[in-house]
DNA sequence: CACTATACGGAACGACAGTTCCGGTTGTCA
DNA sequence: TGACAACCGGAACTGTCGTTCCGTATAGTG
């Protein structure tokens, strides 16, 4: 219902540590660190209970009021896309260290094995990545075309490697694990219980007899 | 002594089949009509919508007012899930079909298919059988305890055929298959690709190497 | 230390969904 | 046909959630 852009005001020297110096304007010292209170309390809050989960939530958790939070946020969906980007940041530099591989077969199925793994008890990524009907937004998408090339170039190989199936495509691997991991986080099944279901998935996407 | 029955007022003479006679007191006829026009509306919104579906959606569709509704269901959830068990009946036969079969992997295998197939675009069920943290209530969950017992029998003889993988729990296939579906019914995805992805779920329930 | 742009907090607003209530309608039976 | 109980419709109530507004507090500066 807007435009979406991400952030609001001129975000800056924010404590990530890394070096990146933009002569914007420097944002005063509280708000950066609100700014940073409320990024972790939305990545906790919404790891546990999904999109779903009520900005006041994450705002209480942060300890500022909401109209803070709104300062920072314009919306609850980009405070939102901001947590799943940086998850999906991490699963796209996966993706890309696996297409490395020289062992196509064992690294299409680890890297499965390592999204399944980063997935487990991310409501937020879960519900992102399984949104129906509902298309990943702004920059999410872009992010989300980076991992499936990524997954793509990990499964042509491993195909030609004679480790993967013919003929299935990253949107396929990609939904089927995230249904997956849909199913597996439901609480009637315990550890035992979850690998054994992502074993039979990677099972199936073994060359077939 | 007459709260939680999840339908309301004395039912009577609707073609449920069982023997139970009640001469508690006949239904008025617009009443039957409405009763059904009611459970058509309930069926037809919440497969497309899921749980979610407002109620006053089922309401216009089957051309009462909420009141009536509310008169013929205490409460959505109890419509809901009067819908669900209808659904779940369905799915309870054709496990307890598949589990007198002599041919158990090929029963086993159909049953799935037939399973995934039935949930193809009814929401409602992939809600109701994948609600994450809730339970679900009352008849349901003898229901589903009952395809459980299906599913079982179906996996040991399979098992014993040599047809299925060792150690593989009712519930897990149930979620891998629930699973599945939600991701199955994402719209990117084309007759092909959701033929595929269900492929790779059998494909890894059979014994592995 | 004073001053101001910036930031903060949280009450208030509007949208939406589930549920209740009650005046009016209608099937049923004598 | 008349009368009553069952039934209907939908406005109104309640609670939740996203978002806005504005008076107050404070970091940064001269």
């Amino acid at each position: 219902m807007n435009e979406a852009g991400g952030v609001t005001t001129a975000v800056r020297g924010d404590g990530e540590a890394s070096a990146d110096e933009a002569p914007v304007r420097p944002m005063r010292a509280d708000a950066v660190r609100n700014r940073r209170l409320i990024l972790e309390a939305a990545e906790e809050v919404f790891a546990a209970q999904g999109v779903s989960a009520p900005i006041d939530a994450v705002a209480e958790r942060a300890g500022v009021g909401v109209g803070t939070l709104y300062r920072h946020f314009p919306t609850k969906e980009a405070l939102f896309e901001a947590i799943v980007l940086t998850r999906l940041e991490e699963l796209v530099a996966a993706a890309a260290a696996g297409a490395e591989r020289d062992d196509a077969g064992e690294a299409f199925f680890s890297f499965l094995r390592t999204f399944a793994g980063k997935l487990s008890n991310k409501h937020d990524l879960i519900d992102a990545l399984g949104a129906e009907g509902i298309d990943i937004k702004s920059q999410c998408a872009g992010m989300a075309g980076d991992l499936e090339s990524g997954v793509e170039t990990m499964i042509r190989r491993a195909e030609a490697a004679g480790a993967v199936r013919d003929g299935i495509t990253p949107k396929e691997v990609l939904g089927l694990v995230v249904g997956l991991c849909q199913a597996t986080e439901r609480p009637e099944f315990d550890g035992v219980s979850r690998q054994r279901m992502v074993d039979v998935v990677c099972a199936g996407l073994r060359p077939q007899a």
